[in-house]
DNA sequence: GTGAAAGCGCTAACAT
DNA sequence: ATGTTAGCGCTTTCAC
């Protein structure tokens, strides 16, 4: 292993001047900086970031941590992460939280002892005091996504989950349902709770109000979708629109739509959230809300490094919008002759 | 910070013991074990990871480097190799070589700067001399996965893409298609050559050469599935079957039969490559070949993980099944009345 | 502008 | 079974 010490011996300096170089700061003189790039070049010379860091406490390493890097939704914004951090000659390392608190605390702490510089944290749940007294006397910088105001986060990158859901269901009620199915996430989710406000707001709107609607809290998943949509048909409720608590659910719903003989959007209209690869590629292709993770990823991660290089963010708080995506699975209430439309 | 030296203060005892207590290696007798732990435990004590490894030479990482994290398939991958390293407490640092000589280049010199115990490498290009030549001087362990013999791999995982196109192919011929188009792709990738070698074992079943199939090359991407399926069915080819090069390519090519008025399978039959999460939600459901890249990803893992602790597996190249699943997209071949079927 | 010296926190020979 | 000793490769005062 070709060492700084080899380089300074090759260039005829000292192990200082080599350092002062390779960190590009101080002052060195063009003609011994010239020498040692030379014998850098020569000698094929890279530093160990272990011994590095040791010495400087930094790692120019960046911890990430997301509820499953598996899925394809965070892996987008692991990519953002990624492509913010190499731009700026960083890693990211990835750990995953499984929405579980102790995980999650696990997950942090492994990134903390791995001495990254900086933290960028998706989680499901609140940090646990004691990671957090870990987090500020590692004095460790965070920057939380999609997360409730945690105490020990510098800054913190949302995506607007209420305005999302507030145009979608606007959307829906503007093509004349009423009768209208939710199938949420789970209220300990902050996403599902701002998604709520979205609808209410939206239903304040009409002057209607949540119990105009039929709520049912699942997760995020698309046997949910099956299920919910089972129960929904056997409930009795006169549903004429379906909003899934994601793609995923709605991917669900659409099957147990079909299995049962309903035709989308002509007898239900189905709107999705997250705009997901399959989306478009339903049948009907698939009216939903986009989540721009990977940018929500990106412009974390940019923050933090902007925090790391010394300066102040001049927004610690920024809001991603989640645009609307019509396609084709929402359509207009039109009421079949006879049937009374707001019975029920 | 807390470190060993403070341990070995609070329990009396030297930094040596301390060590093999937290190394869990060398005598230690069960008194001071106690009181060490006992230590470590009130003063919150978390070794230095950088120190250690300075000291050390091992990092307790594994490097991992596939085409891009940010897509669902490689992030599955990515899922499967954290498992197996979280499981023998290990993390996973990740880099994206995207599929370009330079980029995976400098992701496996990265990686084996940030000094990872061992690399897991799914890689798109050959490995460049002088990397390898770093891959070797540094003695870091290497499993390659899906990829072509590497000269520095201790070890091979791979995917039997031959197999699973060799069966694919003998489903459509099984159905009576003649006139089938493989929207392939490159013929720089491994992948793509063995699923050629598939396609032709079982035409050549049928007396059949890949002369008698229509072939087109492109990359793996929606739009290639878009715009080959329209040059195909521009070409004049009577197509009655279309082998797509995976499930997004059939994605695309599904978009373009519909917007062309062709009926799925009744009109021609589509089979794709991966099972993706939309394979099932396409309407027709996709029928296609699975992929289990998260077991290929963990199975990898568990190798390099084995050659890591010293052991040799007994079996140092692994293949993985990729089943052909059978869903709704491929149909029989039925002649139209007065149709020729063997004509053109 | 450059070099000498000290030491980051830890492990591993070696000695006892 | 435990302690002593000597660094791992680098950065960073502090002199000059």
């Amino acid at each position: 292993m070709v060492t700084i010490n080899d380089v300074s011996r090759r260039a005829g300096v000292s192990r200082s001047t080599v350092s002062r170089v390779i960190a590009d700061n101080g002052y060195v003189s063009e003609a011994k900086r010239k020498l040692i790039e030379a014998a850098i070049a020569e000698l094929g010379y890279r530093p160990n970031t272990m011994a590095r860091g040791l010495r400087s406490n930094r790692s120019n390493m960046i911890g990430g941590v997301v509820v499953d890097v598996a899925s394809p939704f965070y892996a987008q914004m692991v990519g953002g992460m990624q492509k913010a951090a190499r731009a700026a000659g960083k890693s990211v390392l990835i750990a995953s939280g499984y929405a579980d608190q102790a995980e999650e605390s696990r997950a942090i702490i492994e990134l903390i002892d791995r001495s990254c510089d900086g933290l960028l944290l998706y989680l499901e749940n609140p940090i646990r005091e004691d990671v957090a007294d870990i987090i500020r006397t590692s004095r460790t910088p965070v920057v939380t996504i999609g997360g409730d105001e945690y105490p020990v986060a510098r800054a913190a990158v949302r995506i607007d989950n209420f305005t999302g859901a507030l145009e979608a269901m606007r959307l829906l009620l503007a093509q004349g349902h009423r009768h209208i199915a939710y199938l949420s996430g789970g209220l300990m989710y902050r996403d599902t709770r701002d998604r709520l406000r979205g609808i209410r707001a939206a239903l304040q709107e009409k002057g209607l109000t949540i119990d105009d609607i039929y709520v049912e809290h699942g997760d995020f998943e698309e046997r949910f979708g099956v299920a919910g949509t089972e129960r929904l048909l056997a409930s009795g409720f006169p549903v004429t629109a379906i909003f899934a608590g994601d793609d995923d659910v709605a991917a669900g719903a659409l099957l147990a739509l079909k299995s049962a003989g309903k035709r989308v959007p002509e007898d239900i209209s189905l709107m999705g959230f997250d705009d997901n690869f399959h989306a478009r590629h339903l049948t009907p292709s698939l009216t939903t809300v986009r989540q721009p993770v990977d940018e929500a990823g990106r412009v974390a991660a940019q923050l933090l490094i902007k925090i790391l290089a010394g300066q102040v963010p001049e927004q610690a708080e920024i809001t991603i919008e989640a645009p609307l995506i019509r396609r084709d699975s929402v359509g207009a209430l039109v009421s079949p002759p006879g049937r009374k439309e707001f019975a029920g």
